[in-house]
RNA sequence: GGGCGGUUAGCUCAGGUGGUUAGAGCGCGGUCCUGAUAAGACCGAGGUCGGAGGUUCGAGUCCUCCACCGCCCA
């Protein structure tokens, strides 16, 4: 016996049944370790999250993809390992502490205590942990939460050192500079998010044109080619006219004390002009797309050139440097524009980020003149000693007093603002430390081509353009809460530097005197006490101030989530199939982040991918459209979800809702509706199996043998078998969209087909092969579509199996996520036999569309069901359903179809519009004699394209009109090329048919709401006209046999008895009903 | 400003390599069916396939440009 299954389910609390059941039994665990020795590992890499707030839906996302895959290779025999993660350190945790404690600048924090402060982040990045772990079990993510990574753990952070120490050794580690957005008020950086808070639009700044003379020795050095030099004036190492000025714009006067080269767009145009200076002429380079904006009408043009051709020209700074032997001069840069400005940028690589980034590539030097509070440092400049932005206008007074100054306004622009306390922001190189991605840039695109992306647009589109346009990883950060860069620099010189990989290594340098023994925590400050002894001059070490990016501890998580502390720990790491991952799953604003820092650092330090497949899923955004963010406050809240549906339905939702990668609009009702169009049409075919395979005593394993017997049964098998095998293709690619799809169509056509039409053999009484059959075909598709929706729902299934499969079978396995994934059966594949199911499916629903028009309802039975197929072939299918076919559209007999005019009466009329014009006044005799053809051969030529000739004339088909319409006699219907017909004359003996099912329908209806159970035996009192006792005496049999009556009695029903009066086409009835032996 | 993705019915989504009249589910109106089904069947209303050009005998599909939305980066 199967524990009884009510058609009303709520899945919620199946779901809760559920966990239990795997808590008590240890499933999880046992999904992993019950496996052979040699199985083959399925090694997913879970990106950690930051517990410091309430996951959201997107979480749920990520989550169940994260846990389909794996659960389906489970079944396949893979041994799945998938350890969970705490992603900790970053600039989010500090600044969710700083909100907290109502501070906002660094001073502040140093105020409060680096202890203390970290403390309090250390603390808040779990706070949410128990929402988390609870979420997680409920949505069925199985995951290890039980032995986390997490990159606050000091063995964590050890393997991060230890990278850093492998990258420092092969030199791919460096000191360098780097332009950001800086507060000279809280002598702090900003973060980019900080900066978008900041913009003020219509900000008035100088707007200055400078003059920039070429150098009076020019040459092919600094690697320019100097193309322009001749049509400039310069010949055989002189000049032979004026020396011409390139024409430069600047919106920041004060970034021109630190000026070191001028950069041109190299694929404009460039001219030399002749403009009027007082009473003489100068000659200026500038772009001639900015010519008649900068220069008015007052030019003409002495020649031009590309910008290419400029590249390499010296010329003449504007004030002296220290820079000893540099030569300031032109560069080439694509990011120069044509907008606004002269064509020509004035280049100061310590105070932007497209001029750091030039430098870098030209290697011009980085020249500092401001200080990090924001006054110009640097003494002999005009302004020295003010504000930068006071001093613009000392600046510009002394650059038009020496006559370089072509001209200044005002121009009105967004610039950012901090957004504390509203002081300009400036952009400033500050000494940051680099990893050298640069240097293995070509393996890191190589690598990505062996990584499957899906969807695979990302692996050339978003990804690839990411790697190709490499730049090194500005990894150090001026902040508290992070792993602590491991680098010590010497007090005496600080030249000498040294990177620690490991705590023990640290230990062995530490200076006598810094006594402090064991080091528990490696965060700062503590860190920060340890002083080193310079290998190099024997002075004492400090430690560079600077924390990592965060993104490097999540990066390093294949290696640190095992403490890899060595070679040898890594290759042990490989031997246990540990690395690289199966598998990763995470939503597209990772491809910048954990989807690059996981490849950067695995290909950096072993010079491969570390992960094979990656689902890249797409964004959640809410009814409207709009990104969920707790400020909008449209957060779905998951757990609201769960309530009022479930977790299986959301899972279902969310796999085949849309593909993955899509972005995805989201609401709760959402949900409902794959709750009603999806789980309850399954629910009530499982419900419907367990009902009556009880009502029978069905035992499955007693039943093994049966063969199926009829053709549904074999219809039902074969696209069940065909399921099977495209689900299991459809998961090993990554999709389970599709996968998921599937089902649900299968699950559609078991319930409103094979059910439908199978409901008699399993009602009817006794049992036989044909009932065996039926049995055992429905059982087979409900437990493997069990199987088929583990991975995918994973209580359900659960909930299934126990019922079908373990309540009858104690040796069964414990849960359905312990068993094989199915395997088809190709030779009970019969293609032809789902063909010819198909067409009888689109035959029946034509069939009622026909009846419905005629207004004959399904219960009257009809004489015959006229079908004309499209092809020759159809037909030879539709006779092996047509079976089938007629008893759906309850007719005795299903007929095929040769000519329409069988059923169909044509009307031709001639085409005034057309034959009007073509035949002018014939038209009128044209119409009398087209009457008295044969309308249904006429119509059959149009049809065909042909001409007809009337009249002597040859008329085209295009000047008649056929029209049809249903012969006498019959109901019509028509699609796609079918045509199905049905004769719906009715003779008495088939009304009379019809009153007996009526009768039957009743009397169902009687019992249902006597609220007798389906099994139950009744007696049938019935009463009316002389034609009603006769057809229940006809057709006693089969009254009985559909309603369970034991007796029929004619006569008034007994007191006790369940009666109903009725009119059935115009006659009295009275039907009594009461159960036997009760 | 650059890169990537998206835009198909009121809503959520399908629409290999161009090919007859662009589909499904939900929702809406109507009719019917029902002893598995909180379901189902049938009919109907509802589409400038984001816009404009182009290639082609033929474009939702290919190309170009534009608009809007989202993400990432400046």
């Amino acid at each position: 016996m199967f524990k009884p299954v009510s058609s009303r389910v709520n899945f919620a609390l199946l779901e809760e049944e559920v966990l239990q059941l795997w808590r008590e039994r240890d499933i999880q665990r046992r999904s992993e370790e019950e496996k052979p020795a040699d199985a083959p590992t399925f090694m997913l890499f879970d990106g950690p999250p930051t517990a410091n707030g309430n996951p959201g839906i997107h979480h749920v996302l990520s989550r169940v993809f994260k846990d389909i895959i794996p659960r389906y290779k489970a079944m396949q025999g893979y041994r799945p390992i998938r350890k969970g993660g705490w992603d900790t350190h970053g600039l989010p945790v500090e600044l969710e502490v700083e909100k907290e404690l109502g501070i906002t600048t660094k001073q502040q924090v140093e105020e409060y205590g680096i202890e203390a402060f970290n403390a309090r982040c250390r603390e808040s990045v779990f706070r949410y942990v128990q929402e988390w772990e609870a979420l997680t079990e409920r949505v069925g993510y199985w995951v290890d939460m039980k032995h986390p990574y997490v990159t606050l753990d000091r063995d964590y952070m050890e393997s991060c050192w230890w990278i850093i120490k492998r990258l420092w050794e092969r030199d791919l580690l460096y000191e360098g500079f780097r332009v950001t957005p800086h507060c000279p008020r809280c002598v702090t950086s900003l973060s980019s998010h900080e900066v978008a808070l900041g913009y003020q639009e219509n900000t008035p700044d100088p707007s200055a044109f400078v003059r920039f003379r070429l150098s009076d020795i020019q040459g092919t050095g600094s690697g320019g080619t100097g193309f322009a030099l001749a049509p400039l004036g310069y010949r055989r190492g002189v000049w032979e006219e004026e020396r011409p000025c390139i024409l430069a714009w600047t919106t920041t006067p004060w970034t021109l004390t630190a000026n070191v080269a001028l950069a041109v767009n190299p694929d404009e145009e460039y001219a030399l002009v002749q403009a009027p200076l007082g009473k003489v002429q100068e000659r200026l380079i500038i772009a001639k797309a900015r010519k008649d904006a900068v220069l008015g009408p007052d030019w003409a043009e002495i020649c031009s050139m590309k910008g290419s051709d400029l590249h390499g020209l010296f010329y003449n700074p504007l004030y002296p440097t220290a820079l000893a032997g540099y030569l300031h001069h032109v560069v080439p840069a694509d990011f120069v524009s044509m907008e606004d400005g002269t064509g020509v940028v004035h280049i100061a690589p310590a105070y932007g980020a497209e001029d750091m980034e030039l430098g870098r590539a030209y290697s011009l030097p980085t020249l500092h003149t401001v200080d990090l509070q924001g006054n110009l440092a640097k003494e002999g400049l005009p302004g020295s000693g003010k504000f930068v932005k006071e001093a613009d206008e000392d600046i510009m007074q002394d650059l038009h007093q020496r006559g370089l100054l072509y001209k200044r306004e005002v121009i009105r622009h967004t610039y950012p603002f901090c957004w504390r306390c509203n002081t300009p922001l400036l952009y400033y190189a500050k000494s940051s430390w680099y990893i050298r991605t640069t240097n293995v840039k070509d393996r890191l695109i190589s690598g990505n081509q062996e990584i499957n992306w899906y969807p695979e647009h990302v692996k050339e589109g978003r990804f690839g353009e990411w790697l190709r346009g490499n730049v090194d990883w500005a990894l150090s950060r001026e902040r508290y809460w992070g792993t602590p860069m491991p680098v010590w620099r010497c007090e005496r010189d600080p030249q000498h530097l040294d990177c620690v990989g490991s705590v023990e290594e640290l230990q062995g340098l530490r200076i006598q005197e810094d006594n402090a023994a064991a080091l528990p925590d490696l965060h700062r400050p503590f860190i920060d006490a340890v002083v080193l002894r310079c290998t190099q001059c024997g002075g004492a070490m400090r430690r560079i101030p600077d924390v990592m990016d965060a993104w490097f501890d999540s990066g390093a998580m294949p290696f640190a989530q095992a403490h890899v502390m060595s070679d040898g720990d890594f290759k042990e790491l490989r031997e246990q199939h540990l690395f690289p991952a199966d598998y990763i799953c995470e939503a597209v604003d990772q491809t910048r982040g954990w989807f690059y820092t996981l490849h950067a650092l695995s290909t950096l330090i072993i010079g491969e991918p570390s992960y094979r497949n990656v689902i890249c899923l797409g964004l959640i955004l809410d009814e409207q459209g709009e990104k969920m963010s707790k400020s909008r406050g449209n957060v779905v809240n998951p757990w609201e979800v769960i309530r009022a549906h479930g977790a299986d339905p959301l899972r279902w939702y969310l796999y085949t809702a849309t593909a993955p990668g899509n972005a995805r609009r989201f609401s709760s009702p959402l949900v409902g509706e794959t709750v009603r169009r999806f789980f309850l049409t399954l629910w009530n075919t499982y419900s419907f199996f367990v009902t009556y395979a009880n009502l029978d005593g069905y035992d499955p394993k007693a039943a093994q043998a049966a063969q199926p017997t009829s053709n549904l049964d074999r219809w039902a098998l074969s696209r069940l078998n065909t399921l099977v095998t495209e689900v299991t293709a459809l998961l090993d690619e990554y999709n389970p969209t599709d996968a998921g799809r599937r089902i649900e169509e299968f699950t559609e056509e078991m319930s409103n087909w094979y059910v439908r039409r199978s409901r008699r053999r399993f009602w009817k009484s006794g049992n036989d092969a044909d009932k065996a059959s039926a049995y055992a075909t429905l059982y087979q598709c409900m437990v493997t579509v069990a199987h088929l929706m583990a991975p995918f729902t994973p209580f359900l299934a659960e909930a299934m199996y126990q019922n079908l499969v373990r309540s009858v079978d104690p040796q069964a396995l414990d849960s359905v996520h312990l068993s094989p994934w199915p395997k088809a059966d190709p030779s009970l594949v019969d293609e032809e036999l789902v063909k010819a199911t198909a067409l009888a499916i689109q035959i029946a629903s034509l069939g009622r569309a026909a009846r419905s028009k005629a207004k004959v309802k399904v219960r009257q039975p009809l004489r015959r069901v006229w079908v004309k197929p499209r092809t020759r072939d159809e037909e030879a299918l539709l006779q092996r359903v047509a079976d089938q076919v007629s008893d759906e559209l309850n007719v005795s007999e299903l007929a095929l179809l040769e000519e329409e005019e069988q059923v169909l009466q044509f009307r031709v009329r001639l085409n005034q519009a057309v034959a009007g014009p073509r035949y002018g006044s014939r038209t009128p005799q044209l119409a009398r004699a087209l009457a008295q053809e044969d309308a249904s051969a006429i119509a059959r030529r149009v049809r065909a394209g042909d001409t007809v000739e009337i009249d002597g004339l040859h008329l085209q088909p295009d000047d008649l009109l056929v029209e049809s319409q249903e012969g006498h006699g019959f109901a019509v219907a028509q699609e796609g090329g079918y045509l199905v017909a049905l004769e719906t004359t009715l003779t008495p003996e088939l009304l009379e048919e019809g009153l007996a099912r009526e009768l039957v329908h009743r009397v169902q209806n009687l019992r249902r709401e006597a609220g007798f159970d389906i099994a139950d035996r009744i007696t049938l009192w019935y009463g009316g006209s002389a034609r009603v006792r006769q057809v229940v005496e006809r057709f006693a049999d089969y009254i009985q046999q559909e309603t369970l009556a034991e007796r029929l009695v004619e006569g008034v029903p007994p007191a006790g008895a369940f009666t109903e009066a009725l009119t059935l086409e115009g006659e009295e009835v009275t039907l009594g009903a009461k159960r036997t032996g009760g």
